[in-house]
DNA sequence: GCGGATCAC
DNA sequence: TATGGTGATCCGC
């Protein structure tokens, strides 16, 4: 798969990872982290034997199958096309960036706020003695979220903990330069969580009553009308902001501000943990910050679009997507919705601009409800009809 | 219109 | 021994 082709490095055994790429790096300042690629493959070696992993190289290989029929047929259209044709269709590119770039709008002023390490942070503070050790939120199966010191062992959200045990009682084998140590499991306690939320959710109000809150740990902030009315400055408003969860909750948190959400999402992510990144709300600005962007950055372009992205087109980085706007549109032209997010985001659209009022998307309104469980393979008829009436109930009970 | 795939957290 | 759960959207069929 893509992360396997660009990261993936060589074993012991000769194999190539694939599938993996628990990256994320901020909290190797020291020099002391894991080494990227031997992470990947030590959690390529030690399941690759699993369903799991036999299931995602099936999905892998389809997926690689269909990216590369795309590419295919890109390039065999672009032999037939004629230099008319050509023309034609720079010219209709052109006009769809120009009708895109009427409807910027650098008026308004966005905030995304993050916790740093929610679940892991409230596991620590509320234990202090497991501040400079290791610590997992999650079990053996899957863990949730892990402090800093885990991650200089290579520890990531959404690995498997049984792996992440191994790593961290071997840092060596991943390239880490910690002691071996035994990794701490703290069960995730939802209840807990949720309390803290409401707490940062408190402050968020004060200076958005509308804000969206995305997940416990995530919250999209309006500051145009606090802005306005205040006269303040958004860096020192986000600043106190940042303070007062810090005094109520203890947390720390990083945010982004920007002109849309999609680039104050993306810029949260930058001063990580216990940072702030405002994009200013220039043309200029704006284009700056996303041209030096990979792709992958962009919320909405998962591994597998990341990958199809590189092989049709060798586009890494968003400056590449909009000196190729052409090609892209062809590249995606059975995709529309595709095609016009990639344009929309490289010029640094959010896509709300676009959305009349009221369309906005916490305005729709919860759409499904679900419960789910993995069985265990060893389960029986019984187990399964048992288990079946538990979702059932669940889902009857939350509707 | 449905289900699989993809994506985000 | 062993890879989660919830909700949304897009696209192929």
């Amino acid at each position: 798969m893509a992360n396997g082709v660009q990261h993936g490095g060589t074993t012991g055994s000769g194999e190539k990872s694939h599938l993996f790429n628990f990256t994320g790096v901020s909290a190797n300042k020291a020099g002391m982290g894991a080494d990227r690629k031997l992470v990947a493959d030590f959690v390529y070696q030690k399941s690759k034997n699993s369903q799991y992993t036999q299931h995602q190289i099936d999905l892998d290989a389809k997926q690689h199958a269909r990216a590369e029929a795309i590419a295919k047929e890109l390039t065999d259209f672009e032999q037939r096309m004629t230099c008319t044709e050509r023309q034609a269709e720079e010219k209709r590119a052109e006009a769809e960036m120009e009708e895109l770039e009427k409807h910027r709008d650098l008026s308004r002023t966005h905030c995304v706020v993050d916790m740093d390490m929610f679940y892991a942070a409230v596991e620590i503070r509320d234990q202090p003695e497991l501040a400079n050790k290791p610590v997992a939120v999650g079990g053996l199966g899957m863990i949730c979220t892990a402090n800093y010191v885990a991650r200089l062992y290579g520890v990531r959200s959404a690995m498997p903990g049984f792996i992440a045990v191994e790593m961290v009682k071997n840092p060596q084998l991943v390239g880490s330069k910690m002691p071996p140590e035994e990794l701490i499991f703290v069960a995730p306690n939802f209840a807990k969580y949720t309390k803290v939320a409401m707490q940062t959710r408190e402050i968020f109000r004060e200076y958005d009553p509308n804000f969206q809150a995305y997940t416990l740990d995530e919250a999209y902030l309006d500051l145009t009308d606090f802005l306005g009315s205040s006269g303040r400055d958004a860096e020192e408003v986000v600043q106190e902001m940042r303070k007062k969860v810090k005094e109520s909750t203890g947390l720390t948190c990083s945010a982004g501000i920007g002109p849309n959400r999609m680039v104050a999402k993306i810029a949260s992510d930058e001063k990580k943990p216990d940072g702030q990144t405002r994009i200013q709300p220039s043309r200029e600005a704006v284009l700056e910050y996303m041209d030096k962007l990979p792709v992958r950055k962009l919320p909405g372009c998962g591994k597998v679009l990341e990958h199809q992205i590189s092989t049709i087109l060798q586009i890494n980085t968003c400056a590449e997507l909009r000196a190729a706007v052409c090609r892209v549109r062809r590249a995606f032209a059975s995709r529309p919705k595709t095609s016009a997010f990639l344009l929309r985001a490289a010029l640094g659209f959010s896509g709300e601009e676009l959305s009349e009022e009221g369309d906005e998307v916490g305005a729709v309104g919860r759409k499904s409800l679900s419960c789910e469980r993995t069985f265990r393979n060893e389960f029986q008829a019984v187990e399964l009809r048992q288990r079946l009436q538990d979702l059932c109930r669940s889902v009857a009970e939350d509707m």
